[in-house]
DNA sequence: TACGAAACGGATGCTGCCTCCGTATGCATC
DNA sequence: GATGCATACGGAGGCAGCATCCGTTTCGTA
């Protein structure tokens, strides 16, 4: 990752048939879920199936190539986020920052979360994963410096519990008020008691 | 439902194969999830697949049925719970119950919240959610009363809070030390501030 | 015992997954 | 510009699961 242009430049074709095939998974994606099929995706991007599994191995390969572009922008909303002064309000932000990540895509969540689960390297969801997990257990330590959230609370908590509201979004069961509620739910609940509102 | 009887006795071989059905179908749902294979369970059932289609037509037909037995039991556990004479414990225990009937097979939190928001009233798995929501609502509703919960808080926003916590659960991704925190940080958001804990 | 209604069950068509290998293509070399 | 080869393409094919349809069997009754 932080090594760029290791070997020679890959052929016409295949940076072609990538990007045909990229652009086609997020339509998929975004148009029927992460479930959606593979060999749809593969017609849509004008390519044989073999042409989408060399390309990505597996689903969660593709999912992890076409969600590279939101994790870049995670990282610089991060950076935004870092610049407000207050640490609980800071924290608020990220963890609707990370919510809209795992609502990208209906379905996501369940790779997402298997993904952080997951021992097995192979994964190629598990690296954004354990990102995003540092990144909010940063988040947390900061606001509990500050007094603003309970010392019990760590940032796989939050993590776990952001990504149960997208799930519960993404089942469309939520409507705009219950989901207000849902959040102010898990907000009061790391909240360190007696702090202002 | 409550009217028994209706009709003639069905056939023996009606009755036979239901219950081989019910019992492969419960075998298959607690070893390999809500999605198993039908195809399997009816071999398992020593059925052709025909005959479960026309017992079950859909598989959330077959889930139901097989929750029918669970569903019983946390009615009985209700009133168990009813008898208890602190309300906000009570919905606590209610809460747990609930969490439990959804990981009574993995994969089960996603078609009984679908079924949930379901205007269709097709789906066999519509009643016994809302049964399940009327019921949070009323321990919701006395714990309100007690002066244990907030008033803002609703039966449907735990129902759904509590899903969320058995999806995760079923998942697999999270220990029990962060399952209790998280149920820490959904009680602690429900409850009155300024109660004891 | 015989009959008719009801249920059975497997063959069938369909969709999607993933692999394998004969063929086509891009690129470096001459 | 032509040539050769490594590399990539892509579709045929095998497999699994879903859901249906209809010829055959079974049950209960008369």
């Amino acid at each position: 990752m932080s090594v760029e242009g290791q070997g020679r430049r890959p052929r016409a074709d295949v940076r072609r048939n990538r990007a045909a095939l990229l652009e086609a998974a997020q339509r998929h994606f975004l148009k029927y879920g992460v479930g959606t099929s593979l060999e749809a995706v593969a017609k849509e991007a004008g390519v044989g199936p073999g042409t989408l599994y060399r390309h990505f191995p597996t689903r969660e390969a593709l999912l992890a190539a076409v969600l590279q572009t939101r994790s870049e922008e995670l990282v610089a909303r991060r950076e935004a986020i870092a610049r407000l002064g207050d640490a609980g309000e800071a924290l608020r932000q990220w963890l609707r920052a990370v919510e809209e990540y795992f609502s990208a895509f209906n379905g996501l969540p369940e790779p997402l979360i298997a993904a952080a689960r997951a021992q097995e390297p192979g994964n190629p969801l598990t690296l954004p994963c354990d990102h995003l997990i540092a990144t909010t257990d940063e988040y947390v330590r900061a606001a509990q410096r500050a007094g603003q959230v309970r010392p019990s609370v760590t940032g796989f908590d939050l993590f776990l519990a952001a990504s149960s509201v997208a799930w519960m979004m993404g089942t469309g069961a939520i409507d705009a008020e219950s989901l207000g509620r849902l959040r102010g739910l898990v907000e009061s609940g790391y909240r360190q008691p007696g702090d202002a509102e």
